[in-house]
DNA sequence: CGTATTTGACCGGCGC
DNA sequence: GCGCCGGTCAAATACG
């Protein structure tokens, strides 16, 4: 499968500078990942190795293949002073990774999950052929979770299969945005891939809903001790970098800017331990009226940021 | 031949 | 009301 890196052509960054400026060249993650508003600020005050028990992190052999200059030299500082105390922040379940640098969109508010869309789409569908998605409501949306890769491929090897069933060209972007659904029947997750308009060699992942099943591809056994000391370990549902087949490492020298956190791990486990904290997320953040039409860009920057270009 | 991808069309939401 | 845009569908195509 061919990887669509001849599109590479740095269009113009379109009046947004500060975005390639904070993903490439200060790299706070914290501020990118975390796009909700009020308790991002909290957040991203904190250290971003703090909230991620960085120390983990760094001795895991994941990021010593994956990451080995990213974690060394492009992990933001952490802030020396400001700490904070949230509820939230301290509160960060037993996956700091995730929490701190995916992000929660605060699109999704739905606190029924799958099921009533589905009866309403069954028997809408009854009605109609072509996607009756009309109801009351506005189409309501599972919770997201941006995050960035450095990559070359768009299509990160995740633990998950996807199947591709649609791409757009981006608004102010040269490269296409591309539509993936979890293929496992009854799982309605669903993620958008696009490149960073102001570093191509950054893959933007949107997460869209939670898995309802494990990773379908085992984890490789040599690998099951890398999660040491993890209580949500990347080897129990797979992360991009644990799945990535050894050749696609070497071709593609994946790295993950989230200091290798996989919210896919974060996805399934929004259903048991991080349901709480994801809901802390949604009632903390901004209605979707707040953010305006920045396409992806809203998932991964915070809402301030936006505003200020 | 079954499965995955491509791609143009379609739909709904939203701003003007 | 109209047009733009993001998201999805589904037929056609490619691939193993």
């Amino acid at each position: 499968m061919e990887r669509k890196e001849g599109i590479i052509k740095m269009e113009d960054v379109q009046g947004n500078p500060s975005y390639s400026e904070y993903t490439v060249n200060n790299f706070p993650l914290q501020s990118i990942f975390d796009l909700s508003s009020r308790e991002d600020e909290k957040i991203r005050s904190l250290g971003f190795m703090d909230l991620l028990g960085i120390q983990d992190l760094t001795g895991s052999p994941l990021l010593d293949i994956m990451v080995p200059s990213l974690t060394a030299t492009q992990a933001p500082p952490t802030p020396p002073s400001k700490k904070i105390d949230s509820p939230e922040a301290t509160n960060q379940p037993a996956t700091p990774n995730f929490s701190s640098i995916s992000s929660a969109s605060s699109e999704a508010v739905n606190d029924e999950p799958v099921k009533a869309d589905e009866q309403e789409e069954n028997q809408q569908k009854t009605n109609k052929q072509l996607k009756p998605k009309k109801t009351n409501q506005k189409r309501q949306r599972e919770p997201r979770f941006a995050f960035m890769t450095k990559s070359e491929v768009d299509h990160l090897e995740d633990g998950y299969r996807w199947r591709k069933y649609g791409q757009k060209a981006v608004k102010n972007s040269s490269f296409p945005r591309s539509y993936y659904r979890c293929t496992t029947a009854s799982c309605n997750v669903k993620k958008r891939v696009e490149r960073c308009f102001g570093d191509p060699s950054i893959v933007v992942t949107t997460y869209e809903g939670q898995h309802t099943h494990p990773s379908p591809i085992m984890p490789r056994p040599s690998l099951g001790s890398s999660h040491l000391g993890s209580p949500m370990s990347a080897a129990a549902f797979g992360t991009p970098m644990q799945r990535t087949p050894p050749h696609y490492q070497h071709q593609h020298q994946q790295q993950p800017l989230t200091n290798g956190l996989s919210p896919l791990n974060f996805g399934h486990k929004i259903g048991s331990i991080n349901a709480s904290f994801l809901h802390e997320k949604r009632l903390c953040t901004p209605g979707p009226s707040l953010l305006k039409d920045h396409g992806l860009l809203q998932d991964i920057l915070p809402p301030h940021m936006l505003k200020e270009e």
